[in-house]
DNA sequence: GATGTGTATCGAAACGATTCGAATGTCGAA
DNA sequence: TTCGACATTCGAATCGTTTCGATACACATC
């Protein structure tokens, strides 16, 4: 069932059922009442592969996702999900392995399919400027930091401020007058990755108070509970002095409090915590773990937004930073 | 760039470009690797627009999914974006929506794209055997409840045992000592629904030791922590001697361990707490969260696996089983 | 009646791939 | 030299759309 039968059905031009099919063009009350009574018989569905063969283009997104099972991403991939779903387009999911040429595989999937748009979403990237030229459709970069300086003018970008997040949550807990204060992110070997962003903030908050950095309060973790259960374990084996712990994700906070829990110590008594994104469980957690929470939902909803005005004509490549917000539940603690 | 022009520049046929580039056919080494060099150098991806096309069958996956952030289905769509991806296929996700037609957004999908499967994860759903029919794909049903009923041979399907499992945490509780247990789970207006399901393996578990069912001990409450807190604190409010409570769902069971820990009781020492599902985030509660584990990721893989022997042309359709686990942690004891 | 102006419709060409029947070239045997 | 057999290669037709230039008709104007 195809195109040229319903027009011959309908009696009509091929012509004649494209454009009542896409609303364009001029077509008579009575043909178009006739047409889509057939379209409706039949359960006729154009085919979207000759479609966008004949436009060289398609109305499928992409999304390129690093981490597609943390938590605070699948609140933003359903967001994403559901704003593009909104606008009638095709969502392609993919996910980024570790080691992965991210833009390499994005800049293929578009010559493949025609795609109309990328969103990028998590982790490190390691591009120069020619590379992000590849891409010859509109993209967004959605919580993702970029280590080779690029003109930004040639992307647009979703983010919060790391280094200043990481700052405020370091700060607040040296006003609550902690000075041994652990630090737990992923440190890839590459420089100027999430991790490394919030380690600044986090050195510059204790240089602020002249609090000397210490490398053994720092330990390398990936984003996941039992990762944080056992960094932390580290750390409390080698800092017996540590009063506090600033995780660099929600997912690692929970298993530092673990950590801390099952050691027999108390939360907010004896070690004080602090997460990092703002995920449901954390807020569950007892005692509710204090967190930088990021505004991912709106985050995701934004990406795809201002990828949308890219489509649809905008020049302009835009670089939206939201506020992340300190959320204090409780499982911090003021010490003499 | 198209396949012409590589052909041109090869200074070969076109169907000896296409020949080379689908190892199908014989080739000659010296042509193959002519054409591979400009290939390269090009750059050039074949459009799978024309060639989906041509084909009329494309060799995308589409992945329709109920609660994609929830973090058990989270880990479940990672597992199979990388199965497939592995397989050399995009995915196409769709989150579905309450009240949304799945087979009938799937069959539309099939006939626009012309996919060559689809997986669907999670929910229950209400559809007759002629609905199911409509998809003219191979398709695997995982981790769904089914309403109606429907020839097995007409569908795969992924699942556990979603009475027993329930069964196997009731009676759990009851073997420590607990008469008075309440059940928390979705309930929606069908019925037969997972939370259905898992209802009735609890009740047989209590009819089975002589314990009356009391309505008062369930409560409606959907998979997320905040609803399994606020559930609790109702069942807590209108029963004041329930010595344990089975959440249909890790995400719930955090909410209710919150409620329980909140108000001041200690886990297991005044309430038991089981959950179901098996995400990493109940592991590391403080206390270590029982639980009835699904195998998720291995479900995950076994679908795609499915799903990808019937597109091999495998005709008859499977109904794989997996077992359900109950993990043991320590938010239970043994009372009086 | 000839002409002009809109309105509604038509259908051929094109998008970029696959594939099959046909064509070309090479080589050994008759 | 001619022929068949085999190994390669070629290109036209086709998939199901969109779109643009062309057409057909009605009606008002001159």
């Amino acid at each position: 069932m195809n195109i040229k039968d319903i027009a011959k059905i309908s009696g009509v031009g091929i012509s004649t059922v494209s454009r009542v099919l896409n609303n364009s063009g001029v077509v008579s009350d009575a043909t178009r009442a006739r047409v889509m009574s057939v379209v409706k018989q039949y359960n006729y569905v154009p085919n979207s592969n000759a479609r966008n063969l004949k436009m060289t283009q398609s109305n499928t997104i992409a999304l390129m996702v690093k981490g597609i099972s943390n938590p605070f991403f699948a609140n933003m991939i359903k967001e994403v999900e559901r704003q593009v779903h909104l606008r009638g387009c095709p969502l392609l999911i993919q996910h980024i392995e570790d080691g992965v040429d991210e833009i390499g595989a994005a800049v293929q999937l578009v010559k493949e399919k025609n795609l109309c748009g990328v969103i990028f979403m998590g982790g490190t990237y390691d591009h120069s400027e020619e590379e992000f030229k590849q891409l010859t459709v509109p993209f967004v970069l959605t919580t993702i930091t970029t280590i080779k300086e690029v003109d930004p003018s040639v992307f647009s970008s979703v983010s919060i401020d790391d280094v200043h997040s990481a700052y405020k949550a370091t700060n607040y807990l040296i006003s609550l007058g902690h000075r041994s204060i652990c630090f737990l992110a992923r440190f890839p070997l590459v420089e100027n990755t999430i991790g490394n962003r919030r380690l600044l903030g986090y050195k510059k908050a204790l240089e602020e108070h002249g609090i000397p950095y210490d490398p053994a309060f720092v330990e390398d973790c990936e984003y996941a509970p039992s990762f944080g259960f056992a960094a932390a374990k580290r750390l409390m084996n080698k800092n017996k002095g540590a009063t506090a712990m600033f995780a660099a994700s929600d997912a690692i906070a929970i298993g530092v409090a673990k950590a801390v829990l099952s050691s027999g110590l108390s939360i907010p008594g004896d070690m004080s915590i602090v997460g990092f994104d703002g995920i449901e469980m954390a807020e569950y957690y007892h005692p509710s773990l204090d967190t930088i929470s990021q505004p991912g939902v709106e985050m995701a909803h934004v990406s795809v937004e201002t990828l949308f005005d890219l489509i649809a004509g905008e020049t302009a490549n835009k670089h939206i930073v939201f506020e992340s917000l300190l959320v204090k539940r409780g499982s911090s603690r003021k010490i003499n």
